[in-house]
DNA sequence: CCTGATACTTACCGAAAAGTGAGTACCCCA
DNA sequence: TGGGGTACTCACTTTTCGGTAAGTATCAGG
């Protein structure tokens, strides 16, 4: 059985979350744009250390298909391309939120390190 | 780089969190054991139509590893194992909740089928 | 006595995800 | 005139994930 699963059949609720969030780098997409509300493909590439500019476009396309992200091109020289959180987005964060702290606390107990920015 | 990060380092606590439930049929165990307390082998297999009794196995294993999972090995024959939550693995559950809540919204507003049992 | 249930393990395979490195077209600055 | 920044795409390789099928030991029921 295959369900590589980009838009159903779902389970539960938990499980199309998920569906939307997994890949590598989207959550980590998804917090730097609600942290610093517009960003940048350069910016976005630099605050994630290790994104390789192959998944950066692949997440953040995929992250713009399911209506969570805003994609915004200037149609300057040199080219600019803006991110942003949609209001499906910014809803998905906030109830990122409490998974966050869940693991914010873990990292405490288990003394797990930080990546060195 | 490679950050095939089970136990850190971690950027946030979001990331953490999604090291330990990252797993195909991870977050439906959990949802599975949240909802009935105590499950044998055999009941979550058949909880979650198309998992594998490998997958199930090493799911299982790692999410107690993890310490979200409490396996208890009673040694009777035919054999018999119990499953449960720890209160870490019911507090990532309860954190799980708000993202569950999202994601029934976005299957309702999508119009995404759900699987068959 | 044969089947099915119990809870796995092991070996193998294909698919999918992620990483690598190059190329593109144009501009600015030294 | 050469180097760096901009936002990518493309071809290719590697790594990881998950699925399939078989085997294991024991017992209960028909």
């Amino acid at each position: 059985m295959v369900r590589g699963t980009r838009n159903g059949p779902y389970f539960c609720g938990i499980d199309a979350a998920m569906d939307v969030i997994s890949g590598k780098w989207k959550v980590l997409i998804l917090w730097e744009l609600h942290h610093h509300g517009v960003r940048r493909f350069a910016e976005l590439r630099r605050g994630l250390p290790g994104v390789s500019e192959k998944m950066l476009t692949q997440h953040v396309r995929e992250l713009e298909e399911d209506g969570l992200v805003r994609r915004e091109v200037y149609p300057e020289v040199p080219p600019r391309v803006e991110y942003s959180l949609t209001d499906d987005g910014t809803s998905l964060n906030a109830s990122l939120a409490s998974l966050g702290l869940w693991g914010t606390e873990r990292i405490r107990r288990t003394g797990a390190a930080k990546v060195t920015p």
